[in-house]
DNA sequence: CTGAAAGCGCTAACAA
DNA sequence: TTGTTAGCGCTTTCAG
């Protein structure tokens, strides 16, 4: 059975097709008794209107993009439960991209997009951009409204919702020196993003308030591979067997630090103490539990959107002094704890 | 800058739409030298085709529409990672709804879903679903395909991707009874669901076989609340302080589970051995590393859009007898061991 | 090999 | 208050 359409409806009805659109649309100007005539038999036959006709029609999609590096991350999947949120009380959809941390991939999802396809896009970009961000222009020429969520691009005129990612790596490398580490190692990803820049620049600024020279030996880059990660960290804790403690901007080299911790029995916190970005919500339960940097993932997630649909709905422009910056939380755990380790 | 379309490029290359279109679809029956002027325009000025054009006249939306009740849970995020990665093998777009569990945004995603606006459609249902599964038929009315997966609706005639779910249930109770473990709660979501009875089966099965009769008491349902959770599992521990097992069929179970015993100053394994379900990567950084049942999360999700894409590129209907079973693997960790734990 | 013309299902002027 | 008509951008007969 093929799905009804508003030619059937209106014959059935003996009405035009216009005043059968017009009353399924609830304009005014069609009487009552015929919005109640029409309504009732739309709903008889399950009639659902082709949202493509639609779409060509009126130049809108009802339906949101958005990209990200992946989904199986628990940063990402409450951003995108705050976004789908929205969206679905905005009445609209979600089309879901992920580029595996592939910049190509990014490159062409963002063409893909740049069709009408969606009436503004969501992204936080991949780790290994070659800060060739021009891809994303193309959106905006095509009068797209983009908004960026925690990986964002600086070169973009568009807003970015993020947290406070320098004075969260401040107060993460401040928690260690507090805790008693002098030697400790910065895990991170790609240093071409922005938020690991800032991350960064807490990290040294920290460091520089304890009077603790910056040893550029102690920085490792995440290989997008576990295996590779946790080998990595190995290999830097041997050769370094100074370092006590670890910030991590990411959850997954936190992880893969407790394997290679756990590999060389080295012991969380007392030998080496560890604080990490992280939106596990099982953090207390791990072995020991770690201590974290907590992001309001879905509240970015919420803005983010939030943002982008006052663009989208009064047909406004986005300005980049729309940016949000939200504050993440320390939540302290017995991974840095500096004697005997309770919780 | 508004984006191009055919006519503007036929203008531009004094040739008719109708050449343009054919000689971008690559056709036959356009000269290699047309082709590649054309070609040339398109690149030089970005152009992308309206998709919600083709759309409408070719019946057909290149977009497969995926229902789950949640994304920040492992198994679905891996599972979403399977799914996209075929729909984009295919040139496929997808759209993501997310149900928190609530039976009637299911209802109302699937209407929507039902307009045409997806080529097929991809399921998992919510846990409180009424056993009421009538809005699913009128998908298979329209002619939409649909696949189940992990979470299925045994009613409704279409493939189903699950995992040997009486067998994991069976081998997860085995397994504590091996340990010692006499007396089993056994923590769930909804009973309605096919995969919640088959996992509870298992569980019968493998009490009777050891000649332990059932008690009722020893089954508690999850009430979708983490608060909550934690709370009966607290009190169904203090009311029966005889339990020495629990076999949570949902990882979010466990990890309360997790809580309570630790509210409780009850040890694990010593006090109160854990075997769950559960695709969490860090299950064995956990205190203490937690036994599980992990489902090949990523495989179902492929071989659910594998089936589904079957019926759409062919254009032929799918049966039942399409559905898949996959295994479930068994890894024992410390949650679960019989004296001292290790790990 | 290329062009003209119809039409997918819907909405929005404009008429009546 | 309702009907007529044109057209969104594309694909696809059918002619040439």
């Amino acid at each position: 059975m093929k799905s009804v359409n508003l030619k059937q409806l209106a014959q059935e009805l003996s009405l035009s097709v216009s005043t059968v659109s017009r009353a399924l649309n609830d304009r005014y100007d069609i009487s009552q008794a015929t919005k109640d005539r029409v309504r009732a038999l739309a709903n008889q036959l399950d009639y659902e209107p082709n949202p493509y006709a639609s779409s060509l029609r009126q130049n809108k999609s009802k339906t949101i993009g958005v990209i990200i590096p992946e989904v199986a991350n628990h940063f990402f999947s409450l951003a995108i439960n705050g976004i789908e949120e929205v969206a679905r009380s905005n009445g609209y959809h979600v089309l879901i991209y992920l580029t595996h941390e592939e910049y190509q991939r990014e490159v062409s999802m963002v063409r893909l997009l740049a069709s009408g396809r969606v009436d503004g896009v969501l992204v936080s970009v991949a780790n290994n951009a070659d800060s060739d961000f021009s891809h994303l222009d193309l959106l905006g020429e095509r009068n797209i409204p983009v908004v960026f969520f925690d990986r964002v691009c600086e070169g973009v005129a568009a807003p970015k919702v993020t947290t406070d990612d320098y004075d969260s790596g401040y107060r993460a490398t401040r928690h260690l020196l507090d805790q008693g580490s002098r030697v400790i190692a910065h895990l991170t990803i790609a240093e071409s993003l922005s938020i690991s820049q800032r991350r960064m620049q807490g990290y040294l600024a920290a460091l520089a308030a304890s009077g603790i020279a910056f040893d550029p030996e102690l920085l490792l880059r995440s290989q997008n591979d576990k295996v590779q990660d946790v080998k990595a960290i190995q290999d830097l804790l041997a050769q370094r067997p100074d370092i006590d403690g670890i910030f991590a901007t990411v959850e997954s080299m936190a992880m893969s630090s407790y394997e290679a911790c756990r590999n060389l029995g080295r012991d969380i916190p007392a030998d080496v103490k560890i604080i990490s970005f992280s939106n596990l919500e099982i953090a207390a339960l791990l072995a020991p539990a770690l201590t974290t940097i907590t992001q309001p993932a879905y509240n970015i997630g919420r803005e983010a959107a939030r943002i982008l649909f006052q663009s989208i709905i009064k047909n406004r422009p986005l300005s980049v002094a729309q940016s949000q910056e939200l504050k993440s939380e320390l939540v302290i755990r017995a991974s840095t704890a500096s004697r005997s380790a309770p919780g």
